[in-house]
RNA sequence: GGAGACGUCGCAUAGUCUGGUCUAGUGCGCCGCCCUGCUAAGGCGGUAGGGGAGCAAUCCCCUCGAGGGUUCAAAUCCCUCCGUCUCCGCCA
């Protein structure tokens, strides 16, 4: 939810944040005359309403002849006072739902496009050279299989596609990364938290995953409840309704837990292996932070991703999301991708929005300043680990010999062991 | 799954039966001031959030778990939902 008495004071600003993202500029001043009528309104019933209440005070009191006549004149207003009611109100919810459109206000330095147009800021490590080491390159999937990791032919049989089995040296490989990252985020100084993966409504469109991306996340009707994406969803509706301390900095947490996607709309896109699932585990970090803070712990975010990165040795690029491939919620997002061999192309790892005030103002987190008030937080968040990065890891570091050779940092979560073999 | 109790402005509690000076009282906590060698005690005052109008002082509206309803008028009566607790059943 954008800002409306920002957007009242600068509508300039908000209609270039929508030309940015390739969006429609004439929402802003829809809201703009919405707005104006549900004020409008507003204060029509609430003087009406103030009548009613005064008079009514004089009900009370009064006395035979004196009260008759008084309660046929309440009598009559209270019917005015109804049909004002709903009209304010309806036109409050038309102005919400107008307003509930407009998407986050980008930064600036955001690059301007759609999904090709985004800012590559570094890269970090060099690709091997497969070919001058003699090495044949096969895909995370064949890598896999050859481990005894991966079963995705099972995942079918038992769920369909897009679902898979991680078996043996594959079950403890996702969990390697995992306990590494959750090591991680503890020892940067986060909490760590295992979220609940069924949510309510009211969560799920906080965090602005049910306007145009509604169609990737699975509900149960039944319950009313949605399966989760991300633990960003439980972590944002956390502290949804509070009001908090951040004197002594940001809360900064890191949540565990199963990720569910329908990938409605990518039929045919990644179709082999586990690039593109149904279902996976994740580690993701969240942020509540004061407005002024959000940039400055955005870079925070971004380090730690990058420090986990080196962790399991991946060759990677850094890029600033442009606008038009932002999420609904998000101001910036940089995404962290690593070099995948099989496809010679770069495959997101990481991503890490900076949502300013968009999903706490929907959830209504809030701190109290200095001087007793009270504003709206701005919230954040990051990727640490995935089961995905077990595709970076398995193609990146495989050998001539089909052997997988396991980073240095990963070796205290797998026993010591230094290279993964295929099973004979 | 069944039965019952409960949900009030940070915390605790009054108010609900019997609708109207409830414009939600009181205690604790917190903040300011006074008193006072210091501290404690005591005294006085202030202490929820959101929204609207206004240059401002200020005024008004909404919120008593949430949403509806009845009524001239709802913390109070009725309905639905959510949550907490107790007991029973079932399952671990």
């Amino acid at each position: 939810m954008i800002d409306l008495r920002a957007l009242r004071d600068d509508p300039e600003t908000f209609r270039a944040s929508q030309r940015a993202r390739g969006a429609d500029e004439h929402l802003v001043d829809t809201v703009l005359d919405l707005d104006a009528r549900r004020r409008e309104a507003l204060a029509a019933f609430e003087a009406k309403r103030a009548e009613q209440k005064s008079l009514g005070r004089l009900v009370a009191q009064a006395q035979g002849e004196e009260k008759t006549e008084l309660l046929a004149r309440t009598k009559a207003l209270a019917a005015e006072v109804k049909a004002l009611e709903a009209e304010a109100s309806e036109l409050a919810q038309r102005a919400e739902a107008a307003a509930f459109e407009i998407p986050n206000l980008v930064l600036d330095g955001v690059p301007a496009g759609g999904e090709d147009d985004y800012a590559v800021l570094r890269h970090v490590g060099t690709p091997r050279d497969f070919a001058a080491e003699g090495v044949e390159v096969r895909d995370h999937l064949a890598i896999g299989e050859a481990l005894r990791a991966i079963d995705t032919e099972r995942g079918a049989k038992v769920s369909g596609s897009r679902f898979y089995f991680l078996t043996g040296i594959g079950a403890r490989l996702e969990l390697a990364l995992l306990n590494a990252a959750m090591d991680k985020a503890v020892a940067a100084g986060l909490t760590p938290m295992i979220t609940p993966t069924l949510v309510k409504p009211e969560a799920m469109a906080g965090t602005g995953f049910l306007g145009e991306h509604a169609a990737e996340v699975y509900h149960l009707p039944q319950d009313d409840l949605y399966l989760v994406g991300t633990s960003e969803v439980a972590l944002a509706g956390y502290h949804a309704g509070e009001i908090l301390d951040l004197s002594d900095g940001p809360l900064r947490y890191a949540g565990w837990s199963a990720c569910y996607r329908r990938e409605a709309g990518s039929h045919g896109r990644d179709t082999r292996g586990i690039i593109r699932v149904h279902q996976f585990h994740k580690v993701e970090m969240f942020v509540y932070a004061r407005p002024e803070d959000a940039e400055a712990e955005h870079e925070r975010i971004l380090a730690f991703e990058e420090e986990m990165l080196d962790l399991v040795e991946l060759p990677y690029r850094v890029i600033d999301t442009a606008a038009g491939d932002l999420g609904t919620s998000a101001a910036r997002k940089f995404d962290c991708e690593a070099w995948l061999p099989s496809q010679e192309r770069w495959l997101e790892l990481t991503s890490t929005s900076n949502c300013t005030t968009f999903q706490a103002r929907r959830l209504g987190v809030r701190e109290r300043t200095e001087d007793g008030s009270t504003r709206i937080v701005a919230t954040l968040n990051g990727t640490l680990a995935t089961t995905r990065w077990i595709v970076a890891l398995l193609e990146n570091h495989q050998q001539a010999d089909g052997s997988v050779r396991v980073p240095e940092g990963l070796r205290p979560y797998l026993g010591g062991l230094e290279v993964l073999t295929p099973v004979a």
